[in-house]
DNA sequence: TGCCAGGTGATCG
DNA sequence: CGATCACATGGC
């Protein structure tokens, strides 16, 4: 069945799933997304302007995807909050309005970042496709008949070794990986900024992420190639000086950092092509 | 062909 | 500490 979101704003399918916070969910047509999430297979499109769930229980809605989709946030107050007196902000968020923070499971934003590093998103994309085809479960077939699968657990990962993933081809991320998942195994998952960023494979840029996304810190503001670029342009700071960028987002942006950057991130990339 | 992509770890001083 | 370099892979 589906669920048709009546008073939801700030919700745009190809922004959110555009925005370069997950790597699972394609557009298959007439603005149709369908993604593998949460260990199932669901589509996601607007109608008659408003936003629909499609293939999950009311039950499943409440339980699992009212939280994924952030729906009890205030996405209008915080955009005008973040777009006062700051006519840049103001701009990113009109071009990217229907943005929302995904909740996301923990672990597969540990896997899809560190594998994200020195990568483009069309390829972490194909990387994040062929480990999940190759060595997740089953979760069922596609609108096209495809069988997709979710991503291998911490166990699966950690029994393997860097060479058993050459088809996936991660290049020398592999390693990383299956190290990761190592540490995992012996440590438990990570809670906090500090100890994911203990992680093999995990540096700042990707911690940030991580807490973002996958632990739901809206204060984390990751700092990439694009970030730094969009920093020197319009406010110029130095794409070297991280620092400042860092002391930058803290002053103006304060604990939405991660929801700025998300609108920043989005209108850069949208614009500069 | 060389440069670039949601950078990090290792190694130097 | 901070700077520099190698690291696979694929698109342009």
């Amino acid at each position: 069945m589906k669920k048709v979101l009546e008073n939801i704003n700030s919700f745009e399918p190809s922004h959110i799933f555009d925005c370069g916070q997950c790597f699972r969910w394609v557009d298959i047509g007439d603005g149709v997304y369908e993604g593998v999430a949460k260990d199932r297979i669901l589509k996601v499109y607007m109608e008659n302007g408003k936003p629909v769930i499609d293939g999950c229980t009311e039950e499943n809605f409440e339980n699992i995807w009212r939280d994924y989709f952030d729906l009890d946030r205030d996405y209008a107050e915080i955009k005008e909050r973040l777009g006062a007196g700051d006519p840049v902000v103001a701009k990113a968020i009109e071009y990217g309005s229907g943005i929302r923070i995904l909740k996301q499971d923990l672990w597969e934003t540990i896997v899809s970042f560190i594998i994200s590093q020195n990568n483009n998103i069309p390829r972490i994309r194909g990387c994040v496709e062929r480990l999940a085809d190759g060595f997740g479960e089953p979760v069922g077939l596609d609108d096209s008949g495809v069988l997709r699968h979710s991503l291998p657990s911490v166990e699966k990962l950690a029994l393997l070794e860097p060479c058993d993933l050459a088809e996936v081809r991660l290049g020398y991320r592999a390693p990383y990986l299956v190290k990761a998942a190592r540490e995992v195994m012996e440590r438990g998952m990570p809670y906090d900024y500090e100890s994911v960023l203990a992680l093999t494979g995990v540096g700042p840029k990707v911690a940030s992420c991580i807490s973002l996304f996958g632990l739901g810190d809206i204060s984390a503001f990751p700092i990439d190639v694009w970030v730094r670029r969009l920093m020197d342009r319009l406010y110029g700071i130095p794409e070297n000086d991280t620092k400042a960028m860092k002391a930058f987002a803290e002053e103006h942006f304060g604990d939405l950092g991660g929801i700025a950057q998300q609108y920043l991130f989005y209108y850069i990339r949208e614009t500069s092509r």
